[in-house]
DNA sequence: AAGCTTTTGTTTCCATTTCAACAAAAGAGA
DNA sequence: TCTCTTTTGTTGAAATGGAAACAAAAGCTT
């Protein structure tokens, strides 16, 4: 295995790892809100003006599946909706008081994931630090035009049927 | 918003971009196995007498799910399962013929996410792919220690009520 | 060997998500 | 303006995966 491939199983490792590890504390501080809630909660606040799509895209779901998640929310009282003069097609989403106090329990939660694995990141220098944000973001910039490319060829496909 | 969570939300998503992407072009060289089938395939392969608890772990998914994907896949004939004459609990699983093809179909797939994202990896150095290379095993330990710990609390938890 | 604890694989039930089809609104082009 | 296309949000149906309960086998302790 060459080690453009271990990095990138690493990251994967490493991902899974703090998904599953997250999870339980999450639960512990967020009784009764599922990871998929918190991470609508923290995507709406941090997106201006979003709606349905904007949210389905940001978290890699189907709109489908945001849909039912913000009903959800609503129900539950966490956020609201409302719309623009101009536009009777989308709706918009913001929190509420509630939905504000989980996104910062939310947030607390990702300062003691840090402090818990302070010791790792104390290791690494800046110039480290800087090397891999430089390859993260270009590798991000390269995937994003891939997903363009993928799907212009889905859109050029449907023309040819 | 410091580094380190730039670079942690940085292969968070670039997490995500793959898996968006790699999965519509698995569903166009393997047409009718699904994503979560393949990698079943793949992780069988790639392990020693591999049973349901051991993908389990290997896919941070749980022995019911794995229960019933081996057993999906026995159906599908990609898969055979084997026993040890001193063992009449843990059944192993191996790839028949027809599930190796899918594997190594997965696998040229994989040379071809290489290629496409080649451009990325060669302005990436020899040190810097070291450096994050030391920086994912040494987070991968930590996180191992740290579900360990947490393992061990549940442990406990249960013994005190 | 006997009695317990743990591990393993399975199953039932349920929540979540995707897929596909749809209507309504917006956008684009003549 | 009228028409055709695209976008947006929603829904029913189906697939997927997790939680928990379970029996059978294995492991451990005495």
């Amino acid at each position: 295995m060459n080690k453009e491939e271990q990095v990138m199983l690493g990251f994967r490792d490493l991902y899974n790892k703090m998904v599953w590890l997250n999870k339980d504390k999450m639960e512990e501080s967020l009784r009764g809100f599922k990871p998929s809630e918190v991470h609508c909660i923290e995507c709406i606040e941090k997106n201006i003006d979003p709606n349905v799509t904007k949210l389905a895209d940001s978290l890699y779901m189907t709109r489908g599946a945001l849909s039912r998640l913000t009903k959800k929310l609503l129900k539950k009282g966490l956020i609201d909706s409302y719309q623009k003069s101009d536009n009777k097609k989308e709706i918009y989403f913001r929190l509420t008081e509630q939905g504000k106090k989980i996104f910062h329990i939310h947030e607390d939660l990702h300062k003691e994931f840090r402090e818990r694995d302070k010791a790792v990141f104390e290791q690494v220098t800046e110039e480290q630090f800087d090397s891999m944000l430089r390859f993260v973001e270009t590798y991000n910039k390269h995937l994003d035009a891939e997903i363009k490319k993928q799907d212009m060829d889905i859109l050029s496909r449907n023309e040819n049927i």
